[in-house]
DNA sequence: ACCCCCGATATTGCTGACAATTATGCAACC
DNA sequence: GGTTGCATAATTGTCAGCAATATCGGGGGT
């Protein structure tokens, strides 16, 4: 049995963005290196190139000679954010009703399926990871990478939004509204296709109560497993 | 005397953000951690969480056991930063339309009038800094710190892009193009704006000969100071 | 002359230990 | 009872040294 190396800077950023983006870390807890050190079992350094990526992401707060906390975002950053995706995701749609093939419809529409099957068996954190890849997944079939870079680092901060001021109990982003989407897409009614990504996130973003903060506290290991 | 405490990582990272953006370290060079430890009168620690952040800006290319070397756009992702461009300044001249006060337009006319200086007095450095402030200087006006943020980056790679691909000896980004633009916004003429940085960017990326790659070396120690 | 192999050198990647700073618990005091 | 001050503990920030890996040069073989 050789020793395993352990995962990269990169595998560990992946890792984490990936708990704070399903909502498993919630936004205020601490990260201490020595925790992440040994639960992932790599040395500290790595865990600090690590934790300084995140950091530059804005997905963690790092306050010096204290520690790094997983942000949480105020009102004001929570609207720039839905301000961004408003225009970013329309530019996206808009993009995609001039060049889609039909292979990036397939996929699309398999995406949706997927999102269907996860709504019906209620299985929750499938839902939240399905319906955030349903816009990193119009991003990507854009084919720029900055813009797929752009939208990973909206959909994560927007899972912390959410997470901080959800004010209901049900989960947005539903199937349906991303079926209409594609469908948009697919008949290229770029009018429409626009018209309903800018409803989708005003209702997303309706859902929210941009007055209250909540605070959480959480466990860190169940959350990374 | 007591010893100095060197330079926080932040500030690395400014630094050489900087020089990168001005164009003083040109794409391609290797930028070794004892070299750069030395400069900066720090330990290579603190370099390297320094490198680990530009790479992450796409600013740097690490190489694994190899080193960081300043990245050499592709053609491809030289295109893919110019759409991206075009797409958010166009959002950024719009959204200026509608908010901007006196106090914005001064700074952005007094801007214009820096870089008219900086080109009547031919400084080559002020003229670089200032043609990529002026884009800087819209997108942080609009207040949108996502926005800001997003554009650094954008600016930041279009040097390297220009740096590596420029065709003329001529430096673009002159300011009649901005002060044009500026106009158009203070007039709030959303379309004419539009138009106006379409056309610039267009102007810009057409001097751009994206066919040769040429290599380029250069003095790490004089780019830096 | 060209190519392949191999040792010397240089650079990166990593680990562990140490210093600096901050949070915490406890006792004394107002 | 609440607050202040101090000693302790925990956590981060930094550094120097070591191991691993890639580059470069020479030597030998074909």
């Amino acid at each position: 049995m050789t020793e395993q190396p352990g995962p990269s800077a990169r595998q560990i950023v992946e890792k984490v963005w990936l708990s704070i983006a399903e909502r498993r870390l919630r936004p205020g807890i601490q990260l201490k290196e020595e925790q992440l050190a040994a639960i992932f079992n790599v040395s500290r350094a790595r865990i600090r190139q690590a934790l300084t990526v995140l950091e530059r992401d804005g997905l963690v707060t790092i306050i010096p000679n204290r520690g790094a906390f997983v942000s949480k975002p105020s009102v004001e950053e929570a609207r720039d954010v839905f301000f961004v995706r408003r225009t970013v995701e329309r530019c996206v749609v808009e993009r995609l009703c001039q060049s889609v093939n039909k292979a990036d419809l397939r996929r699309l529409r398999d995406h949706v399926a997927k999102e269907r099957v996860a709504n019906a068996a209620d299985v929750t954190s499938d839902i939240i990871k399905l319906s955030g890849g349903f816009h990193l997944l119009l991003a990507e079939t854009v084919g720029s990478d900055f813009l797929f870079t752009t939208m990973r680092d909206l959909i994560a901060r927007s899972s912390l939004i959410t997470a901080v001021y959800r004010n209901t109990n049900r989960f947005n982003c539903g199937p349906d509204e991303h079926e209409e989407i594609v469908e948009a897409i697919a008949a290229k009614d770029a009018k429409k296709a626009t018209h309903l990504m800018a409803h989708h996130l005003e209702h997303v973003e309706s859902e929210l109560d941009l007055s209250e903060i909540r605070d959480l506290s959480h466990d860190l290991r169940a959350a990374l497993a």
